[in-house]
DNA sequence: CCTACCGATCGGTAGG
DNA sequence: CCTACCGATCGGTAGG
């Protein structure tokens, strides 16, 4: 009769509400997702979700964290076998277009959702995003810079400047993916991946 | 003693209401855009404010009405005297990114924002603002045919496919400018539309 | 254009 | 993990 769990079972809650509210706000966004449809949907109380992280700020922390989990098993575990340089590069691209193609999550990007979210919001969640951009971007400018100093990339070539127009594909396939439904979009990403980083 | 208003003070206020909306929708997004909010700093209540729209639905339309005025003015009536093909295009690439460079919106290009809090959730704002994408990339389609036609662009150059990189080198100049403050993104778009469109 | 109100929902808390 | 609340705010309406 005692609603009590074991640590197992709490741990099991837990981790079946984070579920829950990815799905939740890959479509409706981190300020979308509500304790009370969150309660609802997993027949719950309001109080026992909120009791296993305090605040909504902190289950949006912890959101952020499980889709970033989600993220490194679908985009950047896939590269690992690749060698450093141009041929991780290419294929971290190919899991990244594919990621979305295949609507891993189904509102598009988690995180290019929450930037636009939360860049006008100061406070914890925004830090959060913009420090998980600015890992990944440094995870692409370095291969970058291995791919150049390998010559498989020209001399000269300015990583940063491959790594924004990476970017660019991969946000217009978002967009074009979730705004227009257009799947030819990914035609388009991967030829302007192919232009920048070779055949 | 009568607050009934003439037809002209009618229209002085519903601009006045519009503009607000569009300075704060901009940063909180069209659902953020709240009519308590409104109503209090504009010193209205907020059956005033409602009684020119009638909804919050019609309201966010008539936002996105006025937004895209802006947009117009900003970004392309100024490319109108550039000859048709290759010079409006460039001319249009660079409007277009000099709209984003001077914040034009605090909040970053309006209908990007709107596009990413909308695409997940049917309805008349939705198709409003895909409508608004679609014109967009036709009319940039429309120049990038008559360069290609004219010579300017290599023969068997896929419309489609320049538009899609432009559109993608604005979205990530967006996104570094609003998430991460970087001004030095801005080079990086001229560098990639140049890469495109030639010097 | 106002006051006064409606039901619904928000995040969060008290107390168990 | 629950019930039972709290004050605030939401979009919208009635009636003037």
């Amino acid at each position: 009769m005692s609603p009590r769990r074991s640590v197992a079972e709490a741990l099991g809650t837990r981790a079946a509400i984070l579920d829950r509210s990815v799905a939740i706000a890959s479509v409706e966004g981190l300020e979308g997702l509500t304790i009370g449809r969150l309660a609802a949907e997993l027949g719950m109380s309001k109080s026992g979700v909120l009791g296993h992280f305090g605040s909504k700020e902190t289950l949006q922390l912890a959101v952020l964290d499980r889709a970033g989990q989600i993220f490194r098993a679908e985009v950047w575990e896939p590269a690992l076998p690749a060698a450093p340089g141009l041929a991780r590069l290419r294929v971290l691209c190919e899991a990244w277009i594919s990621y979305l193609e295949r609507g891993v999550f189904p509102g598009g990007c988690f995180f290019v959702a929450a930037a636009h979210e939360f860049d006008g919001r100061p406070g914890a969640v925004r830090d959060a995003v913009e420090a998980r951009f600015d890992a990944w971007r440094g995870r692409l400018a370095k291969e970058t810079r291995r791919a150049v100093a390998a010559g498989e990339l020209p001399a000269g070539t300015d990583p940063d400047q491959v790594v924004f127009e990476l970017l660019g594909a991969v946000m217009a396939l978002n967009h074009a993916l979730q705004l227009h439904g257009d799947h030819r979009a990914a035609a388009h990403a991967r030829h302007a991946v192919r232009a920048r980083l070779g055949a």
